[in-house]
DNA sequence: GTTAGTTACGCCGACCGTAACTATA
DNA sequence: TATAGTTACGGTCGGCGTAACTAAC
């Protein structure tokens, strides 16, 4: 048996038994949790779902002991993991994060609020910086988390996928671009457009969508900062196509904001740690708010 | 983490911290051990074992409370996997067992007398064969659990290794070739032996040491019983070469045996189960019994 | 020299992803 | 026909084994 198989049969129990959904969480195929959670019954030998007409409606019997000692297994693991050490109550320290402006200014926000609260006596010191520089940062040393939302090299590198970023349209309130939902990029092509920098995310694959369709987009500014474009969008120079994260209903209150993941893509984060670096105590924790499920290794 | 990299350590503290003899017993190879051991101190961040001289002697504090908590993990896997289910507490119902007449008449002989102790509603059949077709009564279905010292293809087959059998030489108390240990191949030529029929554990292996050797042997008789061996040496017929278990100290009191697994090998026990037939409860008890690790599967 | 453990390297199996297939509504 | 899940198949990654190497006594 493999913890794998565990972890997925919980994450089906935790996506109200559908299987896609779990596989999405997990960021992997469909047909591999399928056939883990298939491998798993085999070797119980018992049914853990029920299926009704194909579909997985419920637990049996075997599926609620399982998934009980199954998620006591987890948690266990996960102890042995991140607090099995001598220095698992280490509450003080230093926390250097190397993100970019988008994680640091939105995601980011909420998340190291409450770590602030939790540990007190860490001293977290935020590097705001491109996603490259994200990434030699941490490869050098000067940061102990890298956040970002680009992939690179992996070589030297422990990579946790945490949520995927919603793009969204952001334009005054009442423009044009909001006439009909949903919107399409040959509509989008016909207005003045302001996006993240290509390196940055939701900048790059702005551009690609559009050339993939083979559509000339209008786009009359790029900068590296959500707040700037926004600044400007503001004052009317167009629509800006964002992360949907940088939307605040109530600081924008002048601003509208309409979702368009399905014409970019979502833009994924990654959390980089040096391969060497032991991630316990705190740093775990930090960690576990970004990334989704609860057992990130 | 995998959990093969907490039976390796476990294994390991087991054996007195021997990798090599935990490898042994694991039957995998001591530097695969190693290696996952090193795998999973690096993943915890701290060393495990305390090593001095290149040798392991201890467990460090960390390897103490990762110890505690690797075992507890283990023994939840263990009962997630054989006592999960609906019938775990089936205490009655049929084992049939199909194996050769050396495990049926020495190693098995205690422990089904112990089984029949904790679960005397279980009818235990004993089908006794030669090892092909203990290897077909599995796949047809017609016994549940297999045991033989020989391999065969496993297809459709589960397969779990127990403990080796040393080879021993008997013959009458006094005998010659008990002169001067340890004696050589070439000293055993001289004297008429006598083996198991070669489709049989201790067969086989004879024939192909002295072969290896280059070294002609005086077998004159062989047979598919051990007992029947040892009647022919009691009356002076030769040298029996046979699995260290056929002999009993109080029942063979005329006999004498030296070990001679270094000219032999040891022959390995194998449990055949049907890749399909799901193990548990008290079947499961019964291979608990002869695989050596707890962890059988 | 011998014994225990680590490093190097090629092989093989297991898992994953893509794609085709099945079944249900 | 669209959606959820399973089966099929090829690629790839990681663990295992063999062998070479290192270190201690």
């Amino acid at each position: 048996m493999r913890l794998e198989q565990l972890r997925f049969f919980c994450a089906i129990v935790d996506n109200n038994f559908s299987v896609t959904r779990a596989a999405d969480i997990l960021h992997i195929s469909q047909p591999a949790v399928s056939k883990q959670v298939a491998g798993l019954e085999q070797e119980l030998g018992a049914d853990l779902f029920i299926r009704a007409s194909g579909r997985l409606v419920g637990l049996t019997a075997a599926g609620q002991a399982t998934l009980a000692r199954a998620r006591q297994i987890l948690i266990e693991v996960d102890e042995l993991l991140h607090f099995g050490k001598g220095d698992t109550n280490a509450v003080s320290g230093r926390l250097v994060i190397a993100t970019t402006h988008t994680h640091a200014r939105y995601t980011l926000l909420d998340i190291i609020k409450d770590f602030r609260l939790l540990y007190p006596q860490v001293h977290v010191h935020l590097v705001q910086a491109n996603p490259f520089q994200v990434h030699e940062a941490i490869l050098a040393g000067t940061a102990d988390i890298g956040i970002s939302s680009e992939r690179q090299d992996t070589k030297g590198l422990r990579e946790f996928r945490g949520r995927d970023l919603g793009r969204s349209i952001i334009a005054p309130v009442g423009h044009p671009v909001f006439g009909r939902a949903p919107v399409t990029l040959k509509e989008l092509s016909k207005h003045s457009l302001l996006t993240l920098d290509f390196s940055f995310p939701g900048g790059r694959a702005v551009g690609e969508a559009f050339e993939n369709a083979g559509i000339e987009p209008n786009i009359v500014m790029t900068a590296t900062d959500a707040d700037v474009i926004k600044s400007y969008v503001r004052v009317g120079l167009g629509v800006a196509v964002l992360p949907t994260v940088t939307f605040d209903r109530t600081i924008d209150q002048s601003l509208q904001a309409a979702d368009v993941t399905y014409l970019f893509g979502a833009a994924p984060t990654f959390v980089l740690v040096r391969e060497d670096h032991v991630i316990r105590g705190y740093m775990s924790e930090f960690i576990r708010q970004i990334v989704p499920d609860n057992h990130f290794q």
